[in-house]
Formats: structure tokens, sequence, C-alpha cells
DNA sequence: TGTACATCAGTGAACGCGCGTTCACTGATGTAC
DNA sequence: TGTACATCAGTGAACGCGCGTTCACTGATGTAC
């Protein structure tokens, strides 16, 4: 009766590539209502349960759907999971750009240059806490394989931005190191945004000065280190 | 015949605590073997197949056992994640106590911290590839809900103790703030460690020594800051 | 403006599967005398 | 050193459940004339 043989099984498993693309896209009002309604309910879940718990069948009770209608959209609960990550992600990229676009970079001192990455790390905490599904979806990008790459996209293009737009205050640092600074303090701020919205104890004013204190001095660093002909006067205090 | 009325699944569902304890820890050789049979191949199966693909059936297969055996040790998969976070958590931080133990912070200039913090990231790094489930494991501690203070007191812990070990040097900053300040350095020299082994077509060299400079310039800037008495030479470059 | 028809959106019921979990059990290891 | 017994370690078979997925369908929305 059945064609494959039982022992075939344990090859067979293995991590599958996995669509996970939203399958339409379709333009009926009704159904644009009902994909909203099914991302939202996705991210209520996600907050209550963990990715792990959540499923298709669970998304479509809450969302009082069947469950043929939300595979008219989604084939498995990781395009779901893709569309709030890819949402979430373009909300924060969008923040940061705009924060370019407005002269964040354009700082004359050090405290200045504290001053507005405070203001940006503000904003992007603001903006994923009010995201429905918030912390749990940057879990879900980082644990689940076919994800990351959402992440990790984000965070290229939004580190390339800084890097262009960094690479005239610091002429001396080639341009690829660069770019690894940028993703490095980008990844900097990412997880102390996460510290902040994980552990709701600690004291959020202080870590985002820390951490936007430790980005700032890094900079300071770098345009220090690779410009030796100006100032050595930047001696390390001795421990 | 159903005991339970349909619609209070409704309320049912919800996130419950979930123990993930060992339950034995026997200590006839045979079960011993047994135990880190079970160990050693979760670790493999979650490279493989991703903390979600797997299930207690699955290591069973895989280490020759029968599910009732799995059972005897280990309540549930989490148990498994637990088991194997704790391991990796506890050599990562062994690791860490030695060299500040050896005198990793002993440092006398901004150089040769960066050469003593390097050595240590690098040190991290190999321990964590050559631990069985390695990246996998680390994804898991931040996914899994139940898991994710088996991270967090590791953290916390070796946080603890660079704070200590470094008060003396940095006699004007808070104790406080210095936690704070050791726990956000742990974390960015723990996403750089992920950020290599996550991404193995960067650039190691580089990342390792970067963030190593950032988390030297973020300790010597706040040593400077918060000593204003001292010196005011520490102008910042304009950009 | 009204009717006939085509496409879109969602339903109800069913399926096979692997999961977690438990049962009574057999065989292996250690211990008392 | 050998036997009898108790505890430990692991087996084989079975279960109920929720999951993902598919079927043929009904009802809702839009369109041609």
């Amino acid at each position: 009766m059945r064609s494959t043989p039982r022992k075939s099984a344990k090859a067979a498993a293995k991590a599958k590539p996995l669509a996970t693309d939203m399958k339409l896209r379709p333009s009926q009002a009704r159904s644009q209502e009902t994909i909203e309604q099914i991302v939202r309910v996705t991210g209520l879940l996600l907050e209550e349960m963990g990715f792990e718990q959540l499923s298709t069948n669970l998304v479509c009770r809450r969302a009082n759907l069947t469950p043929p209608a939300l595979y008219r959209y989604f084939p498995n609960k990781y395009a779901l999971l893709r569309e709030l990550g890819e949402r979430l992600m373009r909300a924060q990229d969008d923040a940061l750009l705009a924060w370019i676009d407005r002269g964040g970079l354009d700082t004359s001192s050090t405290q200045e240059a504290v001053a507005q990455n405070v203001l940006l790390m503000n904003e992007i905490i603001e903006i994923t806490r009010a995201f429905p599904g918030q912390i749990a979806i940057l879990r879900a990008l980082r644990a689940v394989p076919g994800l990351r790459e959402v992440r990790l996209a984000s965070r290229d293009m939004v580190a390339a931005r800084l890097a262009e737009a960094i690479a005239p205050s610091l002429p001396n640092v080639p341009f690829e190191t660069l770019c690894i600074a940028t993703r490095m303090t980008t990844e900097m701020g990412t997880t102390a945004a996460e510290m902040v919205l994980e552990e709701p104890q600690l004291d959020r004013e202080i870590i985002v000065q820390q951490v936007t204190r430790a980005t700032v001095a890094y900079y300071d660093a770098l345009r220090a280190t690779t410009t030796p002909t100006k100032t050595k006067t930047k001696t390390k205090a001795k421990s």
C-alpha cells in the first residue's frame, strides 16, 4: 500500500527548502481585509504562545476563518512569519533612513552625536514595541532557517546606507572596513533594542545611553586610529 | 463522547510553564552513556534540521533508542535543549573566567587590551564552533521562552564578574553603571561571535578586531567621561 | 436598470501523519549472604 | 565463588491529538450587454 519503503524515512527528513512567499496578492477589498486580519492575528498569537506553538489552524480559529481560506494566500506558517518580519523590518528601516535624511549623522560633537543616536534608538524601540508581535517576531527571524535572510537583508541594506553617509567624514578608513563597522554597530543597536524589549526590568535609559556612547566612541576611535598624522594626543588611560 | 465542550479550546491553549529539568541523573555507567548519546544526537540533529523540526521521536530513532528510554531522563525536547544550552554556556563561561584569572584585563595600553580581547573572542568562537549543535543551540536559547533564562543567567554572571574585575580601574564610574556596561559589552561580544558563526562568508578577523576595538574604545571613553577633572584634551573630531 | 454569467472568496468535512505519552513487559546490572 | 533477589535500564506496542493539506462545494462580488 505505502509506496515508500519504511526505512527510507531515515534519509527522507533533512531540512527542505520550503517556499515562504505569499501565494496571492488579490485586490478585492474583502480579501485584503482577510489578509490583514490573518497577519494581525498571527502577530498576537506569536506574542502569546511563541512561534513554535503557532500553527495555521490556530490562526484560522482566532481569525474566524477556515484553513482553506488562509491557504489561499499563505502556503504555510513560515509565509505568515515572513510577511510579519518583512513588515517590521521595513518599518525599522524607514525610520532609520528618514533619520539619516533629516541629518542624524551631521553632528559636530560627540555629545550631539550621542543625542542623535539616542533619538534614533528610542524611535526604533517604540516602533517595534507598537508592532503586533514585536519581540516575538525578532526571535522568529533569528531562529527560523528560511527567515534569517529577512533580518540580514535589512541589516545589510541599512549598513550600506550608513557607510555611504559617513564615508566623507572618515576619508582614511577603507570603505570595506567601514561597511563592516556599520554592520557591526547596527547589530549593536539591534541587540540593545532587543535587550530593552526582552528584559523590561532593565533600565532602558541607561542601556540606550551606553550603547550609543559605545557606538560613538568606536567611530571616534576609528577616525583617530587611521589618521595618525593629525593627533596623537588621544592617549589611552592606563588601567 | 468528548468531555471538553468544543468552544473551551479557545481559552485552553495559552503558554503553559512546562518543566524542562532532567528527571534523573543516575550513575550506572550504561545509563550515563545513554544520556551522553542522547545529548550528542540532539546537538547533531539541531544543526541539521533546526530546533523546531527536532522531536524526541527523531532523537530516539537516531540514537537507536525507544521513546520510553529517553523519557526516563528527559520529560520533553525542551529539557534536551536546556541541557545542551547549559553545557555550552558553561563552556563559554569557563573560558571567560579563566581569561580574567590569567590577567586578560590587566593591560596597560589600548593596543594590549585589544589584543587580549581578540584572544578571548577567538577562543570563545572556537569553543562554540566545536560544540555539537553550536550556533543552533544559541538560536534555540533565544527563541524558546523557557530557555531564555539560561542565556541571560550566563550573561549576567559573567557581566558581574567582569564588573568586579574592572571596577578598580574605573573608580569614578558607579558600580551599577559598570554592571550595565559589562552586560552590554558581553552582549556585543556574543553578537559578534554569532555573526561570525552564522555568516561564514564575512571576514572573521575584521569582525573580531572591530568589535574588540569598539569595546575598548567604549571603556576608554567611560574612563575619560567620568573623570572630567583629569583631561579635557580628548576633543572629538568634527564630522 | 436589470438580467445572465464569470470569476473571486471562503466553507465543511475529511484524510494521513508524526508527535508526545503511557502501558505492562523483559533483560541487564548490582548486592546480600 | 555461587546463588537468589532487588533494583535499574531499556523494549514493543499502542493511544489520542492536532497538524498540514485537499476535496468538491456554496455564496459573494464584479461585469457584459
